[in-house]
RNA sequence: UACCCCGUGGUGUAAUUGGCAACACAGCUGGUUUUGGUCCAGCCAUUCUAGGUUCGAGUCCUAGCGGGGUAGCCA
């Protein structure tokens, strides 16, 4: 039951007021006892005061055939966050028992997004380290009466397990001694049988309501060659029979899992009590569901192989990896897990959550920048007066964050503002620029805009303005005030560089709810990417690869892998909040910028309304996939 | 229609375990601002329903309603 004497020199660490939480490293927190514990927080320190465990020993187990997403860090934060807490461990275990569908290229995709994450396990282990424990366990429970080896076929099982209102009948081989068991079972480990010829049994109940009593599969015969064990064995251990028994092994105390496992718990229990081991304690919450994404391996796995998007590590993906790809950072999914808690209760994020902690994060960190994604030239006709062609601006590169200094920026006559910053006729409220208007060029100076030109068509493809030499930013002594500040790149002096501008993969809310005859496949957002070249400032030309900005007034960009010297590009992790495009799409149908072809802040379609479809609460059709 | 779990603002999560329903996000108002960003202030709930216990119920009891899960030799 307990792996090591109570420590008694900290009498109190069960206490829930003296245990130390350091839930995303702030010890700070001013009033300990008023932060929320959840349920399995609150479990937990029930059985610290009451002796039932002494320490918090976790584990998070995943098995390794697919990429980790957005659904495991929640189960990697809770878990590795838990021991951090609480002063215990927490263990990485590959879950390897079905090796047809597992592969090493898992293994190792899973152990960087663990450490990416920013989590570091105290022991790395395999179930296939245990089989040999596992099969001598096996042979106990037979030797006791509790197993038999089953003749029958996959589908005579199914039949004979019965239904969930009926109860199911007793195999032939529920009959035999422990002596044909013990047999039967050495024989199939040996190699005797062909796959599915027979299986392992516990003997337990075929009339038990819970179906996983109903003499559960503990082995299968599979002649297929595992990826750490070679052709060492021809028999796999079943999920419920490998996973308690690998956590016992590991002394685990708490052995969270998501919701699905919850009747399993009666099995977990009754393995362990039947071994006499150590007998952790499971405990189930609910998986984490986003909206506007699908969460299930097999649906990720889909839309890679048949190319849906480029890899599990597309920047669209809801993977580790495509986030890590997108731009998130670490931080700031440990912020959103976090804030999102943990609970029973079956509930839908809503994606806002998650592009808001990533907003959080990078508005304190990330240096701003100009870039301009829709350009149409501006003419500053009077520039002559200044008398030199170019003049270095200061900018700051984080107003909310002087420690982040400043950069110079080349400005000049001829310059590119992004298209939907300019209007002939504008709305009432729209202070951007517009013929007979002002503005500031942000970290510049003021432009009165007095004529455009026009193509033949009668699309503008200049605007001509004239600047205030008294206004250049933080000299200005005009006392001239202008409502609206636009973000410019010096048309000689600009960089050209791919935007790659993601938007959500789905386009519904919740994309497994489907129609008759449709797939969640229906539900792709045709727009969720779109790629543009745009102008930035020459400062961008030494970002590297990994690095995040913000293009100010736009969005949060990072530098995308496909990078080259000649060829930057940029991806977009999430845009700036845009309560223009909300003024906008309000008064006058959208008018202003909806329509616009690069769409910088993702304005319009899908965003707006999150409620209405979908019944709020808890509907998903993902049947039970692990991701605990 | 068997068994298990879950129902608290639009969305999530709390409520010192029976004592003034709180926090975050979204939304709406307004303010600051050389990013329509950030920041600041304000507004936004008959705790699924009906009974019951109690001085007092989101919390306990009963019944109902609603949602989710479970019939792999997957995990």
């Amino acid at each position: 039951m307990n792996a090591s004497p109570r420590p008694d020199d900290s009498p109190n660490a069960a206490d829930p007021k003296n245990a130390a939480d350091s839930s995303g490293g702030d010890d700070s927190n001013p009033n300990p006892d008023k932060a929320h514990r959840h349920f399995i927080r609150q479990a937990i320190d029930s059985d610290l005061a009451s002796g039932r465990f002494d320490a918090v020993r976790t584990r998070f187990p995943p098995e390794p055939n697919g990429y980790l997403h957005i659904g495991h860090a929640k189960s990697i934060c809770l878990n590795f966050g838990l021991a951090k807490d609480l002063g215990g461990t927490c263990n990485l275990r590959f879950d390897d028992t079905n090796p047809s569908k597992e592969d090493t290229e898992y293994v190792d995709s899973i152990q960087e997004d663990v450490r990416w994450l920013g989590f570091q396990w105290d022991n790395l282990h395999f179930a296939s380290d245990y089989f040999e424990q596992l099969y001598q366990w096996a042979e106990k429970l037979v030797t006791d009466g509790h197993a038999y080896v089953c003749d029958l076929t996959a589908e005579q099982t199914r039949e004979y397990r019965g239904t969930l209102t009926e109860a199911g009948r007793e195999s032939p081989g529920r009959s035999n001694t422990p002596e044909e068991n013990l047999d039967l079972l050495r024989r199939m480990k040996a190699g005797e049988f062909p796959d599915g010829a027979k299986t392992l049994r516990a003997k337990i109940d075929m009339a038990n309501p819970n179906i996983n009593l109903r003499d559960p599969v503990m082995y299968r015969i599979a002649h297929v060659p595992h990826h750490r064990t070679g052709d060492q064995w021809c028999i796999y251990p079943m999920y419920d029979w490998a996973h308690g028994q690998s956590d016992s092994i590991e002394k685990i105390t708490f052995s969270i899992c998501t919701l699905e496992f919850e009747h399993h718990r009666p099995l977990y229990d009754w393995y362990c009590d039947k071994l006499e081991i150590h007998h952790p304690r499971q405990i189930e919450f609910a998986r984490l569901n986003i909206t506007y994404t699908v969460m299930s391996k097999r649906k990720l796995l889909q839309l890679v192989q048949e190319k849906h998007v480029s890899g599990w590590d597309d920047p669209r993906m809801p993977t580790i990896v495509g986030l890590r790809r997108r731009g998130y950072t670490p931080e700031s999914i440990r912020a959103f897990c976090a804030d999102i808690g943990v609970a029973k209760f079956n509930s839908t994020i809503d994606v806002v959550r998650l592009e808001n902690a990533v907003r959080e994060h990078l508005n304190d960190v990330a240096p701003r920048r100009m870039a301009v994604l829709d350009p149409v030239k501006l003419t500053i006709t009077n520039w002559d007066e200044h008398g030199s062609p170019v003049e270095m601006m200061s900018a700051v590169n984080n107003p909310g964050d002087e420690s982040a200094g400043s950069r110079e920026i080349p400005f000049s006559g001829s310059l590119w503002i992004e298209r939907d910053d300019f209007k002939e006729e504008a709305p009432r409220k729209f202070f951007r620029l517009k013929k007979g208007g002002a503005v500031r060029l942000r970290a510049g100076y003021i432009v009165d805009c007095h004529d455009v030109v026009k193509d033949a068509d009668g699309n503008v493809i200049e605007i001509l303005c004239t600047y205030d030499p008294q206004t250049k930013s933080g000299e200005d002594t005009s006392g001239r005030k202008v409502k609206g500040t636009i973000h410019w790149v010096s048309c000689e002096h600009a960089a050209e560089v791919t935007v790659r501008n993601y938007d959500r993969l789905f386009s519904v809310e919740n994309p497994d709810s489907v129609a008759e005859g449709k797939t969640f496949l229906d539900h792709l957002n045709p727009d969720s990417l779109s790629t543009t070249t745009a102008f930035v400032e020459p400062a961008l030309r030494e970002a590297k690869v990994g690095d995040r900005v913000q293009f100010e007034r736009l969005g949060y960009y990072v530098v995308d892998q496909d990078s080259r010297d000649d060829e930057m590009v940029f991806n977009r992790i999430v845009g700036l909040r845009d309560t223009w495009a909300k003024i906008a799409s309000k008064d006058g149908g959208g008018q202003a910028n909806a329509n616009s072809p690069a769409n910088a802040k993702g304005k319009g379609k899908g965003q707006a309304n999150c409620k209405g479809q979908g019944n709020g609460k808890g509907n998903n059709n993902d049947k039970g996939k692990k991701q605990s």
